[in-house]
Formats: C-alpha cells, sequence, structure tokens
RNA sequence: GGGGUCUUAGCUCAGCUGGGAGAGCAUCUGCCUUACAAGCAGAGGGUCACAGGUUCGAGCCCUGUAGGCCCCACCA
C-alpha cells in the first residue's frame, strides 16, 4: 500500500475529489432531525458581481470550521447559503456592459434592462459560488438562496407594507447623500469620510442698501447659487445690528437676509456663513427652521440646473472655477487659503457625494433600535471579541432614519402606487392598485430598495419566512454570525432591528468578528493598488488546506492580518509532514492488519504518556472552539502533531515496529493509527481534504464513510496517565540533556557512546534499562548502565545533571578538563540562578502567606529539584579539580 | 470632539480568569539517521513603547505620556 503513496503530499485532484464524493453523499445537507441541537449559520451573502477574494476566503474558512466541528459534535447543523443581488454594483455594472454596446440604459427600458441583469446573473452569478467551493466550504447548496428570489421578494414586500402600515416607514423630502455617477440616492452608512485638501474662499457679500458688505468663507464656492440666506451667531457681538439686513448675492443678485441661529461658530472663521438649504445638510436644517427658500441647483448629475445659464451644464468642478473666476472679476473674492476637511464620499464608486433635496422613503429607526440595543446589552446577542459591541452602541444609539430609497432598477421595487389622476398613495403587496379614492388605474413607484433592506431579512428569510416552516422554526434564531467589523453598521445591526421586530427574537447569539486581510505591508487589498492576492491562485498552487491555515494560524478574533506567503508554505509543510507520517504508519502495518486483539495491559510507558497528551490536547482544543479561539487551537493541533506525535512518539516506537518479534509490536502499531485517527479529526475543521485524505487511509479508519461525519474525539477518562506523563518528561528531558552534551562537545551524531545514570530512584534507573533502545534511536546512546551512587565514575566522563538524577558519559578520547571545568562552571552559574531567584521568592513572607498554594507547592518542588542538580554539578567540580 | 485598538525576538504575530516570556519565518552549527531536506538535532536573539499606581507578584489590571491604525461625529 505504501509504494502507492507519493513522496510529498499534493492537494491537487484530491481537494476536487473529495469535495464532490462530499457533496453526492450529502453530507452537507441538512434536514430537521429533532433529535439533534441546532446549530445554524447565515452566510453573509456574497455579491453576485463578486469574485473571490482574501476577505471571502477568511470569512468563509471561519464559518466552515464551526459547522464542521458543530456537524462532527452531533449537532442538527445548517449552513445556510446564498448570493446578494447588489443592487448597486450589479446596476452599475450592467450599464458599463451595455455603454460598451452604445446602449443607454434609459433607452433601453426597465423591462428590457431587467432582463439583461437576470441574464447576467444567470451567467456570472454562480462563479462566486463554485468558488467558494473550492474553499472548501460545506454549506448545504441544496438551499442556496437569492436576495432576489421568490421567497425573499415575497418576505420583503410583506416587512415593506408591514412597516409602512405602523408607520416605521414613510416617505419625505429630505436632504440625502447622492451619488452623482451611481445616480441615485444612499444611505448614511454608505458614505465614506476622507480627509482632503481644498480652498477656503473668502467671499464679500454686499449690503443692499450699500453699507458695507459682509465677509464669508466657503469650501464650496459654486453653491453660492443656492444660498437663500447668511447666518451669524445671535450672541456674536460683532454682528448684532446686522441681523435681519438684506444682502445681495454677488453674481446673482438675489436679496438675501442676515438670520441668527446658534448653529454659527462665533470662533470658526469670520463668524459668518452663507446657507444653502439645497445643497448642504446643516444648512437645510438652519432653512427649516427660518422658513427658508430651498433652490436646487445642481442636477442629478452634480451638473447646474438650466436655471443659471452662464453656468447651465457645467459640471460642479467646472462650475467652481467659472465662479470663482466671476467673483474674482467681481471683486467678490478676497481671498483664498488652504484648508483641509472631511469630503464624503460613496463607499462604491469613490465619488464626492452630493448632499440633495429630495423626496426618498425613510426608515424611522429611533424606535426599532432599541430593542435591538437590548438584545446586545442583556447579551442575547453577544460580540465576539466583546469590544465590537461598543461599536455597535455608538451606531445604533445614535441612529438616524435610514433612506431606502433607490434611483435603480435592478433590486427589489417599492410596492407604493400611485393615483395618476389624484395622486393618492397606496402601499400593497399585489402587483398592481386602482386609486381608492377616484378608482383610476395607479403607477408603481419607479425606486427599488436598497440592498441592505434585504439581506436585513436574511436570517429569516432564507428559513422560509413568512410562512411558518418547519426549517423556520427549527433553525430561527440561527447561532453564529459570522463577518468583518467592516460592515456591523451596514449589514449586522439591521439584521438585529430586523429580528427583533418581526421575529421577536434576536437573530443570532453570537457576532464573531474579524478583521481585514491586508498585503504584507499592511495596505488594505485593493483593486487599484493591484496588490490583492488571488485565493484561488493559492488553493491552485498549494492547496485550500494550505490556504485555511495560513488565514487561521496565529492570529486572534477581530485583528487584522498581514497575508503572507511563508504562512502559506508552513500550512503545506504541515500537510506535508502529516502525510508522511501517515506514510510512515501504513508502512509498518500489514495490508491484513486488524487490532481486535491489541491488549491495552501492554501498553507501554511512551503509549500511556502519548494517550494521555492526545487526551489533554482534545480536551484544550474543544475548549478553544468553544471560545473561538481557532488561532490558538489550530497551532496546539500542530505542535500535538509533529512535536510529540512525530518527533518522539514516532521515533521512540520505531524499534518496536523494526522488531517483528516485538511483544508489544501490535500495541504500537494500534497506538500509531489511534492518535494520528483522532489528530485528523481534530485538524479536520481546518484542514478537511487532507484530514480526510489520511483518515481513510489509516488502519482503523479506513473502513468508515468520512472524518466529516465522524464524531468529534471527547475525553476519555480512563486514559488520563499522569504519573506516566511525568515519568516520559524526566526521560525526554535527559535526552535533550544528551544532546546537548553531544553538541556542546562536539561529538559527531554517528558516533555511538554510552552512560551512567547516577540516580537514588529506583524507577528512574530502572526507566533507563527499559527505555535503552529509544536511547539508543534518540541519542545514539548504545551503553546504558545504571548506580545509585557515583562510585568509580572516570574522570574521563562528562556529566550532564537532569532531572533524572546525573548522566555521565565516558568520553576517554575526547575530555578535555578544562573544556569540562568551563561547561559544568556556566551550569552552577545557572542554576545558582534558578536557586537565588525561588530562595527570594519563598523567603518573602508575604508571597508564602498570600500566594495560592498550587503556586507555593510548585516553587518548593523547583527549589528542591535545582538544589539537588546544583549539588551534582558541585560535587562534579571538585572530582575534576582533584 | 467622542470611542476603540495597537506598540512583545531581525520580520509577521500569539500570549486564556495576573503566578518563572512563546510560535512561524529569518540567522548560526551539525546531520541525506531506511516517513519527511517542504526534513532532523542543537544555538543565539526580548528592561513585553515610556512614566507612575494597585498587588506578595504585572506583558496582562488602573492612570497618564508618546507614536501608529481604525470607527463615529464634524466648523461653513
Amino acid at each position: 500500500m505504501s509504494r502507492e503513496l507519493a513522496k510529498t503530499y499534493d492537494p491537487k485532484g484530491i481537494e476536487d475529489r473529495l469535495y464532490q464524493k462530499w457533496l453526492e453523499k450529502k453530507y452537507f445537507h441538512a434536514e430537521v432531525d429533532e433529535t439533534k441541537k441546532p446549530f445554524t449559520i447565515v452566510i453573509p451573502p456574497p455579491n453576485i458581481t463578486g469574485q473571490l477574494h482574501m476577505g471571502h476566503a477568511l470569512d468563509n474558512t471561519m464559518q466552515d470550521i464551526l459547522i464542521r466541528f458543530k456537524r462532527m459534535q452531533g449537532y442538527n447543523a445548517l449552513w445556510q447559503p446564498g448570493t446578494d443581488h447588489a443592487s448597486i454594483a450589479t446596476e452599475v455594472r450592467i450599464i458599463n456592459t451595455l455603454k460598451e454596446q452604445g446602449i443607454d440604459k434609459h433607452d433601453l427600458g426597465r423591462e428590457k434592462f431587467l432582463e439583461r441583469a437576470w441574464e447576467w446573473k444567470k451567467e456570472y452569478g454562480g462563479r462566486i459560488i463554485s468558488q467558494l467551493k473550492k474553499l472548501g466550504s460545506s454549506c448545504d447548496w441544496d438551499r442556496e438562496r437569492f436576495t432576489m428570489d421568490e421567497g425573499c421578494n415575497k418576505a420583503v414586500t410583506e416587512v415593506f407594507c408591514k412597516m409602512h402600515e405602523k408607520g416605521w416607514i414613510y416617505k419625505g423630502a429630505r436632504i440625502i447623500n447622492w451619488c452623482p455617477v451611481c445616480n441615485t440616492s444612499i444611505s448614511d452608512a454608505e458614505v465614506e469620510y476622507e480627509d482632503q485638501q481644498g480652498s477656503f474662499w473668502h467671499l464679500r457679500y454686499p449690503f443692499e442698501d450699500g453699507s458695507g458688505y459682509l465677509e464669508l468663507a466657503t469650501t464650496r464656492p459654486e453653491t453660492l447659487l443656492g444660498d437663500t440666506a447668511v447666518a451669524v451667531n445671535p450672541k456674536d457681538e460683532r454682528y448684532k445690528d446686522v441681523i435681519g439686513k438684506m444682502l445681495v448675492l454677488p453674481l446673482v443678485g438675489r436679496k438675501i437676509p442676515v438670520i441668527a441661529d446658534s448653529y454659527v461658530d462665533i470662533e470658526f472663521g469670520t463668524g459668518v456663513v452663507k446657507i444653502t438649504p439645497a445643497h448642504d445638510p446643516n444648512d437645510f436644517e438652519v432653512g427649516l427652521r427660518h422658513n427658508l427658500e430651498v433652490i436646487t441647483v445642481l442636477t442629478e448629475d452634480a451638473k447646474i440646473t438650466e436655471d443659471y445659464p452662464k453656468y447651465a451644464g457645467m459640471d460642479r468642478y467646472e462650475a467652481r472655477k467659472a465662479i470663482v473666476k466671476d467673483l474674482e472679476e467681481g471683486g467678490f473674492l478676497i481671498k483664498v487659503e488652504p484648508h483641509a476637511h472631511n469630503v464624503g464620499t460613496c463607499y462604491r464608486c469613490g465619488t464626492t457625494v452630493e448632499p440633495r433635496v429630495s423626496l426618498q422613503w425613510f426608515v424611522k429607526m429611533k424606535t426599532l433600535a432599541e430593542p435591538a440595543i437590548e438584545a446586545v446589552r442583556s447579551g442575547k446577542t453577544k460580540f465576539v471579541p466583546e469590544r465590537f459591541d461598543k461599536n455597535y452602541f455608538n451606531w445604533m444609539e445614535d441612529i438616524r432614519d435610514w433612506c431606502i430609497s433607490r434611483q435603480l432598477w435592478w433590486g427589489h421595487r417599492i410596492p407604493a402606487f400611485y393615483c395618476d389622476d389624484c395622486g393618492e398613495l397606496v402601499v400593497t403587496k399585489e402587483n398592481s392598485a386602482v386609486c381608492p379614492k377616484c378608482g383610476k388605474p395607479m403607477h408603481q413607484d419607479p425606486d427599488t430598495l436598497d440592498t441592505w433592506f434585504s439581506s436585513a431579512l436574511w436570517p429569516f428569510s432564507t428559513l422560509g419566512w413568512p410562512e411558518e416552516t418547519a426549517d423556520l422554526k427549527r433553525y430561527y434564531p440561527t447561532n453564529t454570525l459570522v463577518t468583518g467589523y467592516d460592515i456591523i453598521t451596514f449589514w449586522v445591526s439591521r439584521m438585529i432591528v430586523a429580528g427583533c421586530a418581526h421575529m421577536k427574537q434576536t437573530p443570532f447569539d453570537t457576532v464573531l468578528i474579524h478583521g481585514l486581510v491586508r498585503d504584507s505591508q499592511g495596505r488594505k487589498m485593493s483593486k487599484s493598488l493591484g496588490n490583492g492576492i488571488d485565493p484561488l491562485e493559492i488553493i491552485e498552487k498549494f492547496g485550500a488546506d494550505a490556504l485555511r491555515y495560513a488565514l487561521v494560524t496565529g492570529n486572534a478574533p477581530g485583528n487584522d492580518q498581514r497575508f503572507q506567503q511563508e504562512k502559506i508554505e508552513a500550512g503545506r509543510n504541515f500537510g506535508n509532514k502529516i502525510w508522511n507520517a501517515m506514510k510512515f504508519v501504513l508502512m509498518n502495518c500489514e495490508d491484513d492488519l486488524t487490532f481486535d486483539d491489541v491488549d491495552p495491559s501492554k501498553f507501554t510507558l511512551e503509549d500511556k504518556w502519548i494517550l494521555s497528551r492526545m487526551n489533554q490536547v482534545i480536551k484544550e482544543v474543544t475548549d478553544n472552539f468553544d471560545n473561538y479561539e481557532f488561532g490558538v487551537a489550530l497551532s496546539k493541533i500542530n505542535s500535538f502533531i509533529w512535536e510529540e506525535y512525530c518527533d518522539w512518539y514516532i521515533e521512540i516506537a520505531k524499534s518496536r515496529l523494526f522488531d517483528k518479534e516485538c511483544a508489544t509490536r501490535k500495541e504500537a502499531q494500534f497506538i500509531l493509527n489511534d492518535v494520528l485517527g483522532r489528530s485528523m479529526q481534530l485538524l479536520h475543521p481546518f484542514m478537511p481534504f487532507l484530514s480526510e485524505e489520511v483518515y481513510r487511509y489509516l488502519v482503523l479508519t479506513n473502513k468508515s464513510d468520512s472524518i466529516m461525519i465522524s464524531s468529534w474525539p471527547e475525553y476519555r477518562e480512563n486514559e488520563v496517565f499522569p504519573a506516566e506523563e511525568k515519568q516520559m518528561e524526566i526521560l525526554m528531558d535527559a535526552i535533550r540533556s544528551i544532546r546537548n552534551v553531544r553538541t556542546d562537545m562536539g561529538v559527531i551524531p554517528s558516533r555511538k557512546i554510552g552512560m551512567i545514570l547516577v540516580s537514588t530512584d529506583a524507577k528512574n534507573r530502572a526507566m533507563f534499562v527499559d527505555g535503552k533502545a529509544f536511547l539508543e534511536r534518540l541519542a545514539n546512546v548504545t551503553e546504558v548502565e545504571t548506580k545509585e551512587t557515583k562510585e568509580g565514575i572516570p574522570d574521563t566522563a562528562v556529566a550532564c545533571v537532569c532531572s533524572a538524577g546525573e548522566i555521565y558519559i565516558p568520553l576517554e578520547d575526547l575530555i578535555d578538563i578544562d573544556k569540562e571545568l568551563e561547561r559544568l562552571g556556566k551550569e552552577k552559574e545557572r542554576l545558582e540562578g534558578e536557586m537565588k531567584r525561588v530562595n527570594a521568592k519563598l523567603a518573602n513572607e508575604e508571597f508564602v502567606k498570600k500566594a495560592p498554594e498550587k503556586v507555593i507547592n510548585a516553587e518548593r518542588e523547583k527549589q528542591a529539584k535545582y538544589q539537588e542538580m546544583l549539588d551534582n554539578v558541585l560535587s562534579r567540580i571538585d572530582a575534576l579539580k582533584k
């Protein structure tokens, strides 16, 4: 069997083959099973426009780790997958495709446009799904959903109508953020602020009566066209007398009043602010308070309107130049100074957003937010790490109404109808409506809903809501939501709001937050920087397991990480190490081997040690899983397999395996298979493919169907061997000491040596006699002698002290007394240092009085041990000096 | 302006409820020892940013300082 196995582990072929098998066997599929406890994860639905990037890879790896773990633990585990229609992103993409063909969206018409969009979805929407499969994601693909499928549509309409009926949704003319490139309104959450270097134009606004002027400063001179007032602070002594006077708006000639409003900061600039209610949120508020006219001067694509012929059609930046030039020529410009300010940009396209007054639909958030805040405050939903709840509270407690209408075609059309004749409004679940007032036909609102409106319903819309399905009953509320901290406000908060509002239950008990995957220099991966690393390329080259390993190892929840090639290689190397360990095990097992007659009473010291350690690791790793400490869990599994199992157990077991007559050979073979098999189970959530492949080769498990459906390893009460663990530690310590001495004294590895253990502990002496075979293998010690006293130890022996006692290595031809004394001197210094530290601690009365007994006893044990070792070193130095 | 977070070995990062500083990579020394050179055995390398405080005991808790990053709000 072993002859056929490749020299190195090659994930290519294996991963696809195993994934196919899992699919065929329906291992990912969840059916309602009342005999088990439910565990549910809903996937953050990737955009249909999306390509798998490192963020997806991390997010989905974490989910897969969790769901595989829970599945093995025997939960009725469901990972609900699906995709998001991504209204703006998709619409922009279709528009661009059309543009290439010389077609304008409006010429095509709404219906034809949507046909194209659906075609596009059909062709590319599945791409991200197949990429998620490459990663090993064990989603229940039979349940794949889409935010615009029939069920989700129904949920959206239902929610909209209900919220409208309750007055939680309203329509109104308000100032909103407008993206002139995406050509739609966007919500507050969709605006990203960035520092920009701009200018501060100081302008002169003359009084109507010719009595001078007011000086004010602006960063946006082009909005002057829409000014309907100038404001000063009522407490500002400088301007007390001008309040109520009229000014003449430069270039326009409009008469505008000087008003008093406490919004104006006396300290800032000249203390005079021009008020443009149509194009600034603060000015809009001021306008409301003072009943000012709202004059829109910019079109939807941010060009000056026809009302100002001189500038009409110019885009906002052109217009700025032209207006500044005219102001200067008209003597209205006093000075220009550089000015840094924050500018809002569209999170989709990066364009500077334009505040704009328009008629939009809003969700009244304040009251809806209350139960959602309470859900987190009470701990019904908790963030991991906890600190992100501050993020959440910060947003929720200061929440403003959510603008949900979008001037787009791709999305859920708002179920509102207007009478063609009298303008009456009807909100209905039906596809059409007739005016209840005048009986005339009605037309539907042209706008669609914010993408996040439908994603907010995702945890229950995917389970069948508004129908009362068995799935909904079974799997809602879900358990863990895994996502990045960057979409807490967009998505997490709105899901909690929706869950509390429509289901009366928070949608999940835990929100597991992860950070960003950055490039190796710590920069955000982005298309424009071209520094993105394609996970698919990594999978192609190193396998999904190596990628998953790299994403999880050495990382704590919520923290950003830098992506480094070395981590991938470490993952690959780890896989290869396991592969080779398995090869070794199989090479030393006969093809027809069975373990029916394995006798646990024949288990040796090392057998019990590794079993006991395995047990401990199972316990700790399971614990780490429960606390979402995936990075810690993986590194424990790694060091157990690599260091304890491979470097020690396999090496020690060799002598028994190679001796076909050995009475405990079969027991060694059993342990090798058993421990590696259980290690693979622990590893499976992280590296599903490799662990499955290995599991299916091992003698104990090669008849089982899949590691995926095997039971998570349990802690075994009857395999706890603290005494054997301690003994092994002593032996390992001795071997390390001998290896050190060999290196220090320049004894080449191939040279065989002898050793004499001097110890008063009969158990230790016996252990060394029994362990002769592995002392030879691990330290090339061929002669082992044990004594109770150091009578007759030759001077030409090198001494090393370790926890087992004193070990002497006779090296007649090599010993250099001076060099040996020097080495022992260093050892003496080290031990004296230790003694000093321990003694000081134990001499401290406060310590002995207040520290826990456990800690004190540990210190006392150390004290005794070091004292003995130090005595041994000192007496050896004495002996050599004579 | 409010909040969060980070500062630990040359690099990238772990470090659970406070009890003698860790990993991977890199560096140095030996080894092709019949599973593995993607490997084995060893070694060097840290006043845990700084200053105080709490404590018998602080990388960990508290206060402050410096620097980096992030979120929210925002003065035209």
